[in-house]
RNA sequence: GGGUAGGUGCCUGAGUGGUUAAAAGGGCCUGGCUGUAAACCAGGUGCGAGAGCUACGGGGGUUCGAAUCCCUCCCUGCCCA
């Protein structure tokens, strides 16, 4: 519980003490859930992978539960209008994806953190589908108030907003039945999440107690924001941050982490990384300039956390080839850098510097690549570019692989085979 | 079911027959400064080399010409039932 508190998990949580004698006197079991509308977890989701995993670390015996069947119901929390309703193929394609990065975080075996437990992943869909509607509304409809519901403040935002329909108003109820299904197959009495998700977990909070005249407990954590207020977990240009490296590659993972704000580096580092605590205190106590080798560390502890050491060691090195100033960049012939692959194929005449930026996506359209350079914003390997209406060919020459480079940030690798 | 207000670019939001690829702000991108930070300053921001093309919820129509007028369909808010 103090390491909680440390490390700034805790935003807000039901029985503070009641809860520290609960998870101090024993191996508790506990769970998170995971929304799985998307192909992969992203940055987002990532302060409620390290709570998860911390935990566990704690003996613990942690469970993921896949909101495969909350999905089609539909979380209002925090939406202005309604989210999309998926369908039941993507949810499957979703959840495979989702689990091998919960993997990255939790340990399904158990023993790796010592003698803790191994953690459990189950899909909700599996219980949620087979109700059956008069007698859930009549076993668990009945324990939920709707005054209170009405004044709760996701729901009094989407009145605001522009309303919202029936089932999203039940979001709760089926969220709440969760919990307490796990509570009683499972003997899970602790849900975590983000604080965003308070009012949704008090829900199953209460409705054990209603129903099953039992305690269990809620622990939210702060939602971490970026300076600007901004949730975190997208780039600049509003990518998202994926964990899927095929997605977002374990490059640019280091590259958001390196790029953190100064004052919020500690944050981080105490909530993304499992550094001891002197050590954050050490890292973090320069100021200025100095405090990029923290960022530096972040940034390698988080890489290595979703894609291993290999992959940290890597973004690494490239980083620091393309970043440490005179003379050697990284060089076209490191395979290892982010590729995009081109066949020998395409590249007639008619294929022109501008179509292989667009084609390592570092430009939308040939349009913007053209704008990208009268900006003096586009390089191939170290030279400037101001025309882009070239062949590419012309550019390659006799080399198999290039550099593009689009900014001081953004670069990629393209290769011919 | 009745009445009423709406649906504009990534977002907010102007525009009510031509000079509107569509004001303004935000966001984002590039450059400068710097520490790959923040703040700040400058430029850019539908596609196309260009002619031009596509775009203001969908479809149809009026007009030399429509985001702007008419018909119809879909969607949303509010009031009434």
């Amino acid at each position: 519980m103090d390491y909680l508190h440390t490390r700034g998990f805790v935003h807000d949580v039901t029985d503070e003490a009641g809860l520290r004698d609960h998870l101090e006197s024993g191996s508790r079991t506990y769970y998170i859930g995971y929304d799985p509308t998307g192909e992969s977890l992203h940055a987002g989701h990532m302060a409620t992978l390290m709570l998860h995993g911390t935990l566990q670390r704690f003996g613990h015996r942690p469970i993921a539960v896949a909101g495969g069947g909350t999905a089609m119901v539909g979380d209002p929390t925090g939406r202005t209008s309604a989210r999309e309703i998926i369908r039941l193929e993507d949810l499957e394609h979703n959840l495979r994806g989702i689990s091998a990065q919960l993997a990255k975080y939790l340990d399904f075996e158990g023993g790796k953190f010592g003698d803790n437990q191994a953690a459990t992943l189950v899909n909700n869909a599996d219980w949620l589908l087979k109700l059956e509607y008069i007698p859930f509304l009549r076993d668990i409809g009945r324990h939920f108030s709707v005054n209170e519901m009405l004044a709760t403040e996701t729901y009094k935002k989407r009145f605001e907003t522009g309303g919202l329909n029936f089932v999203e108003f039940n979001y709760r109820l089926v969220q709440g039945y969760d919990f307490l299904h796990l509570f009683r197959e499972m003997g899970c009495t602790l849900q975590l999440g983000g604080s965003d998700q308070w009012s949704n977990i008090l829900g199953g909070v209460d409705l054990i107690r209603r129903a099953d005249a039992a305690k269990a407990y809620a622990l939210v954590q702060p939602l971490i924001t970026t300076t600007s207020g901004e949730k975190m977990g997208k780039t600049g240009s509003g990518l998202r941050v994926w964990l899927n490296p095929e997605m977002f590659s374990p490059y640019d993972y280091y590259q958001y982490w390196v790029n953190t704000d100064d004052a919020m580096v500690e944050t981080y580092l105490k909530r993304f990384t499992y550094i001891l605590d002197e050590e954050i205190a050490e890292l973090t106590s320069v100021q200025g300039e100095a405090l990029r080798e923290a960022k530096r560390v972040l940034a390698y502890e988080a890489t290595a956390q979703a894609h291993g050491r290999d992959a940290a060691e890597q973004a690494e090195a490239a980083t620091r080839a393309l970043f440490a100033g005179s003379g050697s960049g990284p060089v076209a012939s490191d395979a290892s850098l982010p590729t995009t692959e081109l066949a020998t194929a395409d590249l007639s005449d008619e294929f022109t510097l501008a179509d292989a930026f667009v084609a390592a996506e570092l430009a939308k359209s040939r349009g913007e690549a053209r704008r990208l350079a009268q900006q003096g914003g586009l390089r191939v390997d170290d030279h400037q570019i101001t025309d882009v209406d070239v062949p590419f060919s012309s550019v390659m020459g006799d080399a198999t692989a290039v550099l593009l480079r689009a900014g001081k940030k953004r670069f990629k690798r393209v290769a011919i085979n």
